[in-house]
DNA sequence: GCCAACTGAGTGAGCGCTCGTTCAATGAGG
DNA sequence: CCTCATTGAACGAGCGCTCACTCAGTTGGC
């Protein structure tokens, strides 16, 4: 039978997608081997033709996950051309990125403890680099005369916290849309950094009749 | 009793003590019962003269922790009149005790998923309290025409959040105190909600040249 | 003042079981 | 017929937890 499934590579995506489940779910310590193998469809032993360890399984979720991140982040920097766009749309890739990915995200954040210290040490450097594409937008936003923030790197700080604990509370199906969530965030960055020409007070950008911020 | 050190008490606290460290560091499932008796300078079968199970430990810690920033916030909103000194010493509160208690934050948050639910779900009753004495001050800062954003909600969580994940970088001894971290939190926070009063001085509505709209 | 009875923290060998990992054997596809 | 993913038994280590026991320290009858 061609096609039927079981080729080497459809295994090791199994295994993948498993272990992110498995380990969002229960932590990298509290999952099994054989938890992982019976999730994707085979045993343990046939494990160990696709990965050299659980360890290694843990450290590639983490490098795939920093990875994509990094890259939707640039494709959506891409349009930017000033601090204020740049601002917005970052922290949107930023908000729809842990609310769309909650497995990836969750395992990433929680499970740090739980890699070599050779391997935290790559991804805290994918970590940095990441990080370091919001800190040059806010400088520039505060060299521009865009951005009042006293404390720019705690600026940029906050507001990577407040997109990262997304994936704790945000689901599908629930009260607002990631992308609803995603720009109320960009609006909430703007105004973390003192841009004053975007308070969300007044009735902005055409398709709000719902007057809901001032009833009386 | 004599006081040789040696009392129940005592053991009662060290097992507290080193399970917090230990969890922090490793993980609930990542840390042995031998390892926190050995923290504690007990053997493994002690552990159970003092408490009924690692479970019952790993609850242990995170009602105590709940309790303790329940305790903290109360105690920082006596003398609070207004909605801004509220908000401003509640997120005051809450940056201080995740900068100054990064050991019991890290097994709070991260350890959730090692909870029974029937623990969890206490837990998250405690968590939910907490929340709720925030959403009041913010609800009752735009009644009062002080505040000013469209998603009280979405801001309040992102006002926690930000305060939250200040465990996962702040180091005693850095850069900033925790007292200065969590004034500049409190100054974010006020941002966000659109307290026009209290930001670094700025050209309020001096114009915004650039296109406000994104581009696509 | 004495000693037997009692209390409860501490001990450490050991229970049944599961862990991550290995490997000889298997068998289907090219 | 050869290749290689897969299997499942097996390995040694380690898991949470138990239990018969030790041993200070305290109590109370005489």
């Amino acid at each position: 039978m061609t096609g039927d499934g079981r080729s080497a590579h459809k295994t090791d995506e199994r295994l993948h997608e498993s272990a992110v489940q498995l380990f969002a779910l229960r932590g990298y310590s509290g999952t099994t081997t054989r938890q992982i193998a019976a999730a994707a469809g085979v045993t343990v032993g046939s494990i160990y033709n696709h990965v050299a360890s659980k360890q290694d399984l843990l450290f590639d979720v983490m490098r795939r996950t920093h990875q994509e991140a990094l890259a939707r982040l640039d494709a959506a920097l891409i349009r930017a051309r000033d601090p204020v766009s740049a601002l917005r749309a970052a922290v949107r890739s930023h908000a729809l990125f842990h609310a769309e990915q909650g497995a990836l995200v969750a395992v990433t954040y929680q499970e740090m403890g739980a890699l070599d210290p050779r391997h935290r040490k790559a991804i805290i450097a994918l970590r940095d680099q990441y990080g370091q594409k919001f800190k040059d937008i806010v400088r520039r936003g505060i060299k521009d005369g865009l951005f009042h923030v006293d404390e720019p790197e705690l600026a940029v700080l906050a507001i990577l916290s407040m997109g990262i604990q997304i994936y704790t509370w945000f689901r599908p199906g629930g009260r607002d849309s990631a992308s609803k969530v995603a720009d109320t965030y960009g609006a909430f960055a703007l105004s973390l950094v003192g841009y004053a020409g975007d308070a969300p007070a007044r009735p902005r950008r055409s398709g709000a009749p719902l007057a809901r911020g001032r009833h009386g």
